[in-house]
DNA sequence: TGAACAATACGAACAGCGTTCTTATGAGAT
DNA sequence: ATCTCATAAGAACGCTGTTCGTATTGTTCA
């Protein structure tokens, strides 16, 4: 019996791994083997220049100078090979030792890390909102982020929560800054602040308030929209959190 | 000259317009003459009956009972189109007159709009994503947005990246919420909290608190998360604004 | 009334996508 | 030296968005 992609990722999370025979194939000692390994640090390489639309299941396989076909046999299918890419994202994240005292930045560090890590790959959180919630290695993110929480004095339910809003936030965020970046590249739609800001002056007289704010409503890096939001959610957690 | 989609894009918005001559064509008398409105109208329909994945411009183009070369005489392409249907679900939310005692709810309502709307058309926050925010419909919902907080009494700059924070999630909370249910729909996956609860028990010991809040963790419904996110955006808000 | 026009509708096709079927290859095991 | 069989890969299927060229039609002008 040959293993099928399925059981191969069953078995990906398995303890004791078996240190990938490489074993043989056509035009085996050519160049480099196709692993899983490969496919997905190739893949990281397309989506860090291209972005996460340019990763097709064909551009990945010329990159490896192969067809589409031969990825079939290391990865399930491209929602498998997401799942992978978003797994090991996750992975790379470090996460602190809880410090009741310093919960709050800890978590905004952690937040952070996840957007570096995002937006290192424009446009990957995509992947990240269809990622099974169930995956090993974005578990281990979230209980990093529920110790945080909890040795804060966040009531449980309270964290748990907070959780999944910060994390969906997150990706959000990313995911809309990395389409705005490709809107800019690509269309020369690059409409500055400037350009914004005369639009608004330009609106019709039903948007008054629009028109008044416009400063504050187009200023701002989106850095700083990050920070604000994570720390608006933050201080919502402690306005009846026992400290 | 005849008017190209761009043009007609172009024009869509503007304050004269002509109601719509319902000229001629092929099989001009024949049923029902394609007009912009009808591919919206239709699109809405499938979205709301198959979810937004199932939108296509062929699938669009066979419930019309024509080709999908047609449609591109009235839609720029399948951008444009989404475009659209977002603007005529924005143009769907009620607005409240702002008053300043009753801020709070006033937004929730607004927030709880945007989600039925969103909900009622599964996956289709996605289009909201890409979006441009420039559009004349969804900055009216911000207008009304950014009139209730400031009534409220928060300061503009807090108000205005607040919108943007709300706004973000809602469309994220939505999209996910509708993934989720793709996902039950389709691979039976149906895992429900029962299962959860069992995979998170069967966690290794490097989950400690995953394990001890499990109940908090997969406990709630997406209504619950949605107002308890919202509630805590909102109370961060009012924490250091001047009421 | 008849001809020219302009706008629409639409069949056919192109390039690209994820995925699968089928076959050939060649390294390890016998 | 032969056999086995997992890997690799070619070819194809059905799908997507989009465009080209053409056919059809109601209107308008001579």
């Amino acid at each position: 019996m040959s293993p099928t992609p399925q059981e191969r990722r069953a078995a990906r999370h398995e303890p004791g791994a078996p240190p990938a025979k490489t074993r043989r194939g056509p035009s085996g000692g050519g160049k480099k083997p196709i692993t899983v390994e490969a496919i997905v640090e190739t893949a990281f390489g397309i989506v860090a220049a291209e972005g996460y639309e340019a990763l097709t299941m064909r551009r990945l396989a010329t990159a490896l100078e192969t067809g589409p076909a031969s990825l079939y046999a290391h990865v399930v299918n491209k929602e498998d090979l997401d799942e992978l890419l978003i797994g090991r994202l996750c992975a790379s994240i470090t996460l602190p030792a809880p410090s009741p005292s310093r919960w709050r930045e800890q978590i905004i560090g952690v937040c952070d890390g996840l957007r570096e890590q995002y937006l290192r790959y424009p446009g990957i959180s995509r992947a990240a909102f269809a990622a099974a919630p169930s995956n090993l290695d974005t578990l281990r993110v979230s209980e990093g982020m529920l110790a945080i929480l909890l040795a804060g004095g966040v009531p449980p339910q309270r964290a748990a929560w907070a959780i999944d809003a910060l994390t969906l936030y997150v990706n959000a965020h990313c995911l809309e800054v990395a389409l705005a970046a490709r809107r800019g590249d690509a269309d020369q739609w690059v409409i500055g602040r400037d350009e914004m800001l005369r639009r608004f002056a330009a609106l019709p007289e039903a948007f008054p308030n629009t028109r008044a704010y416009a400063g504050e409503l187009t200023g701002g890096s989106p850095g700083d929209r990050f920070a604000f939001t994570i720390g608006l959610m933050l201080d919502g957690l402690v306005r009846s959190a026992a400290g």
